[in-house]
RNA sequence: GCGGGCGUGGUGGAAUGGUAGACACAAGCGACUUAAAAUCGCUAGGGCGCAGCCCGUGCGGGUUCGACUCCCGCCGCCCGCACCA
């Protein structure tokens, strides 16, 4: 008998579903489909661990789901575009597009070896003009909706990138690529209309049933929905234009216990009063230079300006609050001016003991701490617990008692009643930039004409294509500098023109490529008939990272392409579920410089503890993300050659559930390996025993056991419980390899063992199924079904509880009855002891699950 | 500060309110072998006066015949957001 050669099976099934096509998804009207996507790679050269672990989940779905009778289609393909790209040119020479080319065909030939069931035949990279040329006819239907708009703007500008990040691209106050602190820049840049979509993505989040909660929790967060009033302060000889500033406050029931009004160095006010005040001038610049990082911001002083101006309080106008320009006052949320409130909130408390200005008291607390002195009195700002505390609205709408969420609608309430503003929803989320100073990105397809202005160019002119004749060895945008690309004819007036030279941000590529997938090759951004077909994405796979960024502008994409009539209607939300996975980790090895820093060490330099060439003890992290400079990344095509992929995809999807990482080790790749030989052999073995009958009882236990393993199994799979399905087919292989059963039943067993395992390793799936005589491919069987009487045994162990506590075991027909079971269970020497000649106070009998005897 | 999650053997982890620790890793013992590898078998939460009993799912309480699971209060760790008015 042949020893189990991962390599020889692997190339041979590969060859066999490559010749038999079956993984090329077509249209089947009346078919039900199912759409599985792992989220696309950036071709950064090399596949990593995460990506099969990623791609091997979403390949377990797609198997699973077109043995189970689905029209599946599972595609692949490259997010393209991106600064790594113009990195490498810059370091190394050459050019973008060969750097980006060239990692493709590695990747994908380091991808292949896996087996994945991947319709090849869509793949796209979005650096293809064919991609980015409809992603530019995409821009121009949104402009043309006024889903997208330019607009003057203060952006992030990354100093080391050199180019504008979006708000969701800032971590930190740093750039999410560079790490640079991030500067604010005034520039003119597109954007796309996502704040009109607020409430709608906020709103729908809730319809999204088979999204991971913490997912739709940061979106919701993201997003940002807050209620409140917004109404305004007169101003007392404010300067021209300026008679009133409008605040926005979340906590109106605190209006009277205001002691200043706040605006941003930003807010128009400050901008007007800067000009004849150069004391101003210089404060606002000194905030504006400030930095947003968490650091500076806990270190950064709480700073105002006194403008001098004074403001009527609404409910009292000779009631004068003096108005303070202050460094901690965003532009971009609200109105861009508070009211400060130092009673109940700490921040405008310092302030005002730092300027001096009045505390008041507007709420009592419902029980009074005797040992906290009020804020009056300076004790620390007293902020009512949002549900519970009782409080007094004190000074205006009465002594009225309110909690928490009621006394803010009430104060709204109020306020409109007496014609001071009115409640108002806001949204945090920001309309997303998505102008980039860079070269190796999607160019958006508008001319710049002096007659005409901004242009959008004209369709049958797409796609607007990248030159490829451009230098990287100066920083900036080569498209700023070079020659002649720039020069074009307005398509409004025909006279010379300049093209757009920012391109969009590879956010844009990554949010409508689901879409492109149903039809790649369409001369449209969609074919509406493959769209309307293939579209939603059934079941998403992906890294939680990308919670917010991708998936946020997905859901928004969506919509803009149904307004522009490329998807229908129910593809608004285009993922119908989502599935985020862990990381695979890996340890790491690590001793300390003089000092204290962490070096590290490859496995290879370490020998029980301590370090080859020098002795050195080594620290042992055991479960570390994967990364170079840990020097504790596994190779998968190392792996791949050494042991294969399907011991690669069954180690990844055992041991953890797929939502938490999963700690690579060696030992686990090896047992993991050596289990698959086992079902080798074994299978081996029965495929040659004669195909006869054994005692009935072997034989039906076996068979038992094969379909409540049907069952779980499917269960498992169904479910993501992948490491579960994977613990029950290793149960049910020592079943198999220790029974009685006769050759008939063992065949039986093995089949299905074989179709059990076909979507986590499928070659080895394959080649079982054709020992033991499968008729075709395993790939296209149709997946076993648990018959529901053989689940069910004839006799079951029922455990005794005296008290809550097991004491003894009773083997009692399936079907017995109640009142039988539990003479039986009394009748066992443990309760007889126990009962003492007594009688038991209660007896629970739970069938075919528990007896529990009270005494 | 706000929001979310997690806590079970040496390790990864399993358990619709019903025998806690399935399955696997690591470990130990044994068989086969001249030997090793490979393979197969056995042991394995802790403890005691070991046919039996006690303790045990971060800690303290509660609900229940019965709690890893539900409720209340702590402790610890992780993640996301945050000068957001």
């Amino acid at each position: 008998m042949s020893r189990y050669s991962a390599a020889e099976i692997e190339a041979k099934w590969q060859e066999a579903w490559e010749r038999a096509g079956i993984f090329r998804a077509e249209r089947a009207e009346g078919r039900p489909k199912y759409y599985v996507l792992e989220m696309f790679p950036y071709p950064s050269g090399r596949i990593h661990m995460g990506h099969v672990r990623n791609y091997t989940m979403g390949d377990v779905v797609a198997r699973y789901k077109a043995a189970t009778g689905h029209n599946v289609l599972h595609p692949m393909g490259w997010d393209a575009f991106g600064m790594p790209a113009e990195n490498a040119a810059m370091e190394k020479g050459g050019h973008p597009k060969d750097w980006t080319y060239g990692n493709i065909a590695d990747m994908r030939e380091q991808m292949k070896p896996l087996g994945l069931s991947i319709d090849w035949s869509r793949e796209f990279a979005t650096c293809d003009p064919e991609y980015y040329g409809q992603q530019q006819a995409l821009f121009l239907d949104f402009l043309d909706k006024g889903l997208v708009y330019r607009k003057n703007a203060v952006v992030n500008w990354d100093p080391v990138d050199m180019t504008v990040l979006a708000n969701e691209q800032v971590e930190n106050g740093r750039g999410w690529r560079s790490g640079a602190l991030v500067e604010r820049r005034e520039l003119t840049q597109w954007f796309f209309r996502i704040s009109d979509y607020a409430e709608d993505l906020l709103a729908a989040l809730e319809r999204l049933d088979n999204w991971p909660p913490k997912v739709k929790t940061m979106q919701a967060n993201w997003i940002g929905q807050s209620r409140g009033l917004q109404f305004a302060f007169s101003l007392i000889d404010g300067p021209e234009g300026h008679d009133r500033v409008e605040v926005y406050s979340t906590r109106p029931d605190t209006l009277m216990g205001a002691s200043f009004i706040g605006v941003s160095p930003d807010h128009p006010l400050a901008r007007q009063l800067e000009k004849d005040d150069a004391d101003l001038a210089a404060f606002n610049a000194e905030c504006r230079r400030m930095g947003t990082s968490e650091e500076e911001l806990e270190k950064a002083e709480k700073k105002g300006y006194d403008t001098g101006l004074r403001a009527r309080h609404p409910f009292d106008t000779s009631w004068e609050l003096p108005v303070y320009v202050a460094n901690f006052i965003l532009m971009d949320y609200g109105t861009g001016a508070i009211f400060g409130c130092p009673a109940h909130d700490q921040r405008d408390l310092d302030f005002a003991r730092k300027y001096d200005l009045p505390v008041r008291d507007t709420f009592v607390p419902a029980e009074p701490d005797a040992d906290v002195a009020s804020p009056e009195a300076g004790g620390p700002a007293y902020v009512p617990p949002k549900s519970e505390a009782v409080r007094y609205v004190r000074g205006f709408a009465g002594p009225e008692h309110q909690t928490g969420e009621a006394a803010v609608e009430a104060a709204i309430r109020f306020c409109e009643d007496n014609g001071v503003g009115q409640g108002v929803t806001k949204y945090r989320l920001r309309d997303w930039g998505l102008s980039r100073q860079r070269y190796w990105g999607c160019p958006i397809p508008v001319v710049h004409c002096e007659a005409c202005g901004v242009v959008p160019e004209r369709k049958e002119n797409l796609p607007v294509t990248l030159p490829d004749d451009v230098s990287f060895d100066q920083p900036g945008n080569p498209l700023d500098r070079h020659p002649t690309w720039r020069d074009c004819a307005c398509p409004a007036c025909g006279k010379a023109a300049q093209r757009e030279t920012d391109t969009m941000d590879t956010f844009v590529d990554s949010s409508w490529y689901y879409a492109r997938f149903t039809a790649p090759r369409s001369e449209t951004p969609t074919d509406r008939a493959e769209a309307d077909y293939w579209m939603n994405v059934d079941q998403y796979i992906g890294g939680i990272e990308h919670a917010i960024l991708h998936l946020l502008y997905s859901r928004f994409f969506a919509r803009a392409m149904h307004v522009c009539g490329h998807l229908p209607e129910k593809s608004q939300e285009p993922f119908d579920a989502l599935f985020t996975q862990g990381m695979v980790t890996h340890e790491i090895y690590m001793t300390r410089d003089a000092g204290g820093r962490p070096v590290y060490h490859l496995p290879e330099d370490v020998a029980q503890g301590y370090l080859k060439a020098t002795g050195e003890p080594v620290e042992v992290v055991p479960s570390a993300k994967m990364s170079k400079s840990k020097k504790n990344v596994v190779d998968p095509v190392s792996i791949i050659e050494r042991f294969g992929a399907d011991t690669a995809r069954w180690f990844v999807l055992s041991d953890s559930p797929p939502e938490r990482d999963v700690e690579w080790t060696d030992a686990g790749a090896e047992a993991a390996h050596k289990h698959l030989a086992r079902v080798y052999r074994l299978v081996a073995e029965i495929a040659q025993e004669p195909a006869e009958a054994a005692p009935q009882d072997a034989d039906t236990a076996l068979l038992r056991e094969m379909h409540k393993t049907i069952h779980d199994v499917t269960a498992g799979v169904d479910s993501f419980g992948f490491n579960a399905a994977i613990a029950r087919l290793y149960a049910f292989t020592n079943t198999l390899a220790r029974t009685q059963a006769g050759g008939a039943a063992k065949r039986e067993a093995a089949r299905a063992l074989a179709q059990l395992m076909a979507p986590m390793t499928p070659h080895l799936a394959e080649e079982l199924w054709q020992m033991l005589g499968g008729e075709g491919l395993v790939a296209r069987a149709s997946w076993p079904r648990a018959d529901e009487s053989m689940l069910v045994d004839d006799t079951v162990t029922l455990p005794v509880q005296i008290n809550g506590k097991r004491r003894a075991e009773i083997e009692v027909p399936a079907e017995l009855e109640k009142s039988e079971v539990e003479k039986r269970a009394l009748a066992t020497d443990a309760v007889q002891r126990a009962l003492d000649g007594g009688q038991p106070k209660k007896v629970i009998v739970v069938p075919g699950r528990i007896v529990n005897v009270v005494v």
